[in-house]
DNA sequence: CCTACCGATCGGTAGG
DNA sequence: CCTACCGATCGGTAGG
């Protein structure tokens, strides 16, 4: 891993725990034992930090969901390998995963709204894989955003709660949280 | 509404979109066309609208929990009027959720250490209503934690997509959310 | 409610 | 990678 890298896995650390306005350059520094001036050799500046940080995450998500979407599997076969892909994205990326989740409002133009369109298109897609579904084809139109919304907030509470090294496996993880998501939705 | 609640109403929806590190009192000041100075007349700092912001909402999800905890209904009834109680208490207050959501941590002690620990109460209380209702008990311990999370992230998920002003009433909402949630769960 | 101001800290640069 | 430093901005106070 190189100095730039550990810069990075130094200050999502931080910002996890103290956002990313409250962390300071100093204070990263600080967690790497060298003075803030320093971290300039390795990054142009803080944004650089939270930029590449959302935007790793953000074509992980996207790049499943493309793939997804030209393969030929069955619809809810679909459903199941998206919510497969979205729990391992965030269980391999724990930390990052939280920084991306909620500290992208701090993101500057114009990669804020890059941000918002790749958000929106990956909600667009599992409404996509929802309406290819026919067992839950029933459901209002007014109430897909709703179902997206809620199907991903609960895959995203996985960051909260889930600990790598515990007893339950990202396998079973992924079987639970179909069960209750695709139970959840096939008979409103 | 006197001039303390104007300055709250006013910062909390800075916060929402800045967040509470990034808001300024200047900021605050400046969106109620006053002097930052000014506001240490009707608050003693920055801290106090986080503070009880956070304490309000955090009491009034407990006060719903510990009534509906000592009420007579049955299991399933009370994960019904728990679930009500939790949406109308998130769209009655937009804002003042968003930043009870996703500002506490910002918290100093000791009210960062009260505040995690009512949110365990809650957290509690939720799993309790569930062990109570025998027609989910099947499943296993190690699932309850999980489980917990994932409704609440889902309920707390509304204040993202919900237009208090828009086709879906309340009502509509806490029925297809309940309907959702306790499909989700029962089959585990 | 304001003007005037405080020490502390911010992100970042110059130059070595 | 460091020392030394920049202008800007922070939360907050004194005094009226």
């Amino acid at each position: 891993m190189n100095r730039r890298e550990q810069i990075f896995q130094t200050s999502i650390k931080l910002m996890k725990n103290k956002g990313y306005v409250g962390t300071s350059m100093r204070d990263i520094a600080s967690g790497m034992s060298i003075e803030a001036a320093s971290l300039y050799n390795h990054i142009k500046g803080k944004e650089d930090i939270l930029t590449d940080n959302c935007f790793e995450l953000a074509n992980k998500f996207i790049d499943s969901l493309n793939t997804i979407l030209k393969s030929d599997e069955k619809p809810l076969d679909k459903l199941h390998t998206f919510i497969s892909n979205h729990v391992n994205i965030l269980v391999g990326n724990m930390d990052a995963a939280h920084v991306f989740l909620y500290e992208w409002k701090h993101l500057s133009e114009p990669h804020y709204s890059k941000f918002l369109s790749m958000r929106d298109e990956y909600e667009q897609g599992l409404r996509r894989i929802l309406k290819d579904d026919e067992s839950n084809n029933n459901f209002e139109n007014s109430s897909y955003k709703m179902v997206v919304i809620s199907v991903l907030s609960s895959l995203n509470a996985i960051e909260q709660w889930y600990k790598p090294d515990g007893e339950i496996k990202v396998e079973e993880l992924c079987n639970i949280l179909s069960k209750i998501l695709i139970n959840g939705i096939k008979e409103l």
